[in-house]
DNA sequence: TAAATGTTTCAATTATTATTGAAACATGGA
DNA sequence: TCCATGTTTCAATAATAATTGAAACATTTA
C-alpha cells in the first residue's frame, strides 16, 4: 500500500460523519446498508451523506452497487486490513520487537 | 477509546507530514527520536515539525521528553494498538464474521 | 554570564474541507 | 407517460488546517 492511499484513506475515516458511517458499514457487514438507511442511522442530510460516502468510495474504504433504486454501499474490508498492516509495518527497524510495542508491533497477530 | 479520540487520531495520521514521523518513530522503535533528527529524516522545517509533532502528541500517538537539550519523541504504540482495535469493533454486528471480513473482523487476531 | 545549539511559539498567508438547500438525475410502479 | 421515491450534483458559505520566517525560550558548554 502507496503512503499516499494510506493517507486518503487514514483521512477519509479522519471525520465524524465518515467514521460513523464507516463503523455502520462495519457492523452491517458484507450485506451492507442502502444510502438512506445510513442517512437515517446517522441522522447526516442526504447531499451530506453522498459527499462523504463520495470520499469514502474514492479512498476505497466502502464499495457500492445498484440495487432497484437503492444504491447499496459496504466497508471494503480489504481495504482496512491493508491499512491496519501498514501502520504496524517496519516497526523497531524491523528488528525483534521488544514488549513494548507488540502486538502493534508484529507482522503475523498473535492470539490475545 | 471515545469516537473523538479515535477521530482525532486518525487525523494526526491522516497527513503526509505526520505520517512520515510517525512512521519514522516506529521505525525507530522505543528509543525514539530527538526532534532535530525527525527534522533531517524527514525533511520537514522545525516550526512546521514542531507544529505536527504537537499535533500527534495531542492526540495521543507520540510522547516526548526532554534529554539535555533534545527533546527525545516516541511512538505511542499503546494508542495505535487501541485505535486498530477500535476499527474492528463490532464488525458484522457481533455475530461470527463471514470470511469476507476476516481477519479484520475478528477481536483476536489470527496468525496469517 | 555569554555564546551556541536545539526546539517551540507567533502571526500572516494560503489552501483545503464540511455543510446547506435547491435542483437534477435515475429507477420503479400506477 | 406521469408520479413518487432514492440518490447525487452544484454553488455558495463557513470553518479548519498547513506552511513560512522571524523571534523567543531553554539547555549546555566555554
Amino acid at each position: 500500500m502507496e503512503t499516499k492511499s494510506v493517507v486518503t484513506a487514514l483521512a477519509a475515516l479522519a471525520q465524524d460523519s465518515r467514521l460513523a458511517i464507516f463503523r455502520a458499514l462495519v457492523q452491517a457487514g458484507p450485506a451492507g446498508l442502502a444510502a438512506g438507511r445510513i442517512s437515517e442511522l446517522t441522522g447526516i442530510a442526504p447531499s451530506s451523506l453522498s459527499f462523504h460516502l463520495k470520499e469514502l468510495s474514492h479512498a476505497g474504504m466502502v464499495s457500492s452497487q445498484q440495487a432497484g433504486r437503492f444504491v447499496i454501499y459496504t466497508a471494503n474490508f480489504a481495504t482496512m486490513n491493508a491499512l491496519l498492516g501498514f501502520l504496524t509495518e517496519n516497526c523497531c527497524g524491523g528488528n525483534p520487537c521488544s514488549p513494548v510495542c507488540s502486538p502493534a508491533c508484529s507482522t503475523e497477530k498473535e492470539p490475545s
